[in-house]
DNA sequence: TTGAAAGCGCTAACAA
DNA sequence: TTGTTAGCGCTTTCAA
């Protein structure tokens, strides 16, 4: 294994001191034209490739952040990473992704294990079981850039980027009133998250607005899955029957189209809405409206909030929480005709 | 911001030396009981946490390994990282992904950055650019295990994970014969990668062993994504057409399912079979039969791959292929009756 | 414009 | 069982 070469390979060969090829390496102004060359060329020569480990220990800066989320297999997320890696690379920074799979413990490792690794900032969206949030404190104590996003918790005083979830509730539950739907359920999970809670709340609001009554049976309070979607919505077929679902997620939408074509009740006979438009739903068959969550939108401005953050000279100057608007994708599963 | 704490504070209030210190942190067994207690106490009292980088840089270990995909927004790829991290994460290891969207040029970006970071090993699937493969050479040369999983090239001597491709091509094309489909076309890319050729090399000896011609007008080159897919079930259609086509990828299996649903030659009319089962081919209508490519398995055999060979003394003394044998999920899409 | 030298936080060989 | 010390490869201050 043959020994990687470093500056003081180069310095030798050149017979230079290394701060010089350090700073003829990384662009420092005060170096002539002649040693520069005489650096990079050798550089290249000897097949130089820098340790950033050295570096980043050196200058405390890592270029790393770190990403928490529960899961890239689902789209939304994978689609805010990539959206965050866009808005960062030009930076220089790159991003490590840590999944939490849901799981508190997970989320806490994946502080933990970043925060060892030195990144320079965090991002995170909550698992589903986070309730306490404390094992963040520390990244702000260190005063590294904390950026939570879609499932964020209001006891951190970090930046956030949201989804305005009460108005997605919302506009689902209107959009089915004004194709003249008149009985609407909800399946969502029991878990108290703010995004899931506010969808419900949403629905209620828009449901008190145009003088529809709440009815307590039409909400299920289980989980989110398929199988959640089909349990959901055969319970709600079996008495006081809606005449239209609102599933908490586009894969609990998804079990409910199932089990309404499996009992022919097909969609739009009943309507069907979900959130989150994942990969699948304008393919199933009805394809399924939801509400669109602009994943790009929210990498984006994620991106955006960690190079302002790094700017100011402390990064929690001044707290800024962005809120997305959603917008409705409407598709078959709601077009109910006359 | 307050200063962090490092083994010399620990050190410092304890009136002992940092190599007790680091000592009793590491699990070094030559260590008394109180000390090791201690120490530990005083970690936590101090709320220590560890420099990874510091360590990493004395040790020559980051316990990272990098991964390169063409993108996590393919279910198949996701899927794998997950089973990596799985199946490494008891050994201590980490894994950073890194995306190339398909392109050469993010492929070598993507080898220089994770060497730079100092991984311990990189797994890496090609993007469809890739012809060349130079730049995983430095890899190799740094003695660090690499290892290519499912977009293979032979040009490189390292150990690999693939699916048997050809097979894969003859099994989709058999299943289409035996469900008595006569004139079966394939819809793929132009470009010259491994797995799809292999694909196409198993339809086309899938065919001569069961008598069937192959016709040229049959086999569409162009891209994979439901567009393209689109585009060759309908130039499929114009002339001479085929009662069953088989597509590259599951995305181009949906786009040529669109098409054949708008000219009312609704699938399994004309059976239609794709590659990869992805998160939605279940789901859309006419369900999608498709070819598994046991991401799962992959993923698994990736990190054995990677803890065998780091646990030889050299990681290419003996170079493994694993071929991995591909199952066909059979859906509505293939199902014709009578 | 360049050099000398200290040190980032940790590990590990050697000594005691 | 613990201490001493020399680095890992780089950046950066101070001096020349």
């Amino acid at each position: 294994m043959k020994k990687k070469t470093t500056i003081y390979d180069i310095a030798k060969a050149l017979n230079i001191t290394v701060s010089t090829v350090s700073r003829a390496l990384s662009g420092f102004p005060a170096i002539s034209d002649t040693t520069r060359k005489a650096v990079v060329d050798m550089a290249k020569k000897l097949n130089y490739s820098p340790n950033k480990l050295a570096s980043a220990l050196k200058s405390g800066k890592t270029y790393i952040i770190g990403v928490i989320v529960p899961s890239v297999q689902a789209h939304f997320f994978a689609s805010i990473i990539h959206c965050i890696e866009d808005g960062l690379k030009d930076s220089g920074y790159r991003v490590i992704i840590y999944q939490s799979n849901e799981s508190v413990e997970n989320e806490i490792n994946g502080v933990r294990t970043l925060l060892e690794a030195q990144v320079d900032g965090i991002m995170a969206s909550l698992s589903l079981e986070t309730t306490d949030v404390s094992h963040f404190n520390e990244i702000i104590e260190q005063n590294k850039p904390l950026i939570l996003f879609d499932r964020v918790n209001t006891g951190l005083k970090v930046p956030t980027i949201t989804l305005d979830d009460f108005n997605a509730g919302y506009i689902a539950t209107k959009h089915l009133i004004d194709k003249g739907f008149k009985k609407i359920a909800f399946v969502t999970t029991a878990r108290q998250v703010k995004i899931f809670n506010d969808r419900l709340e949403g629905y209620k609001k828009a449901l008190s607005d145009h003088n529809f009554p709440v009815i307590n049976e039409h909400i299920v309070l289980g989980g989110l899955s398929i199988k959640d979607g089909r349990f959901g919505a055969g319970k709600l077929m079996r008495a006081n029957k809606p005449d239209a679902i609102i599933a908490g997620d586009d894969f609990t939408a998804l079990g409910v189209i199932q089990k309404l074509k499996e009992i022919n009740e097909t969609p739009p006979e009943i309507g069907v809405i979900g959130f989150a438009n994942e990969a699948f739903s304008a393919y199933i068959t009805p394809s399924l409206s939801t509400i669109d969550q602009h994943a790009a939108q929210m990498g984006k401005e994620c991106a955006k909030m960690f190079l302002k953050m790094i700017s100011q000279q402390h990064p929690y100057d001044k707290i800024e929480h962005v809120v997305l608007n959603p917008s409705i994708i409407e598709r078959e599963s709601t077009d109910k005709r006359g």
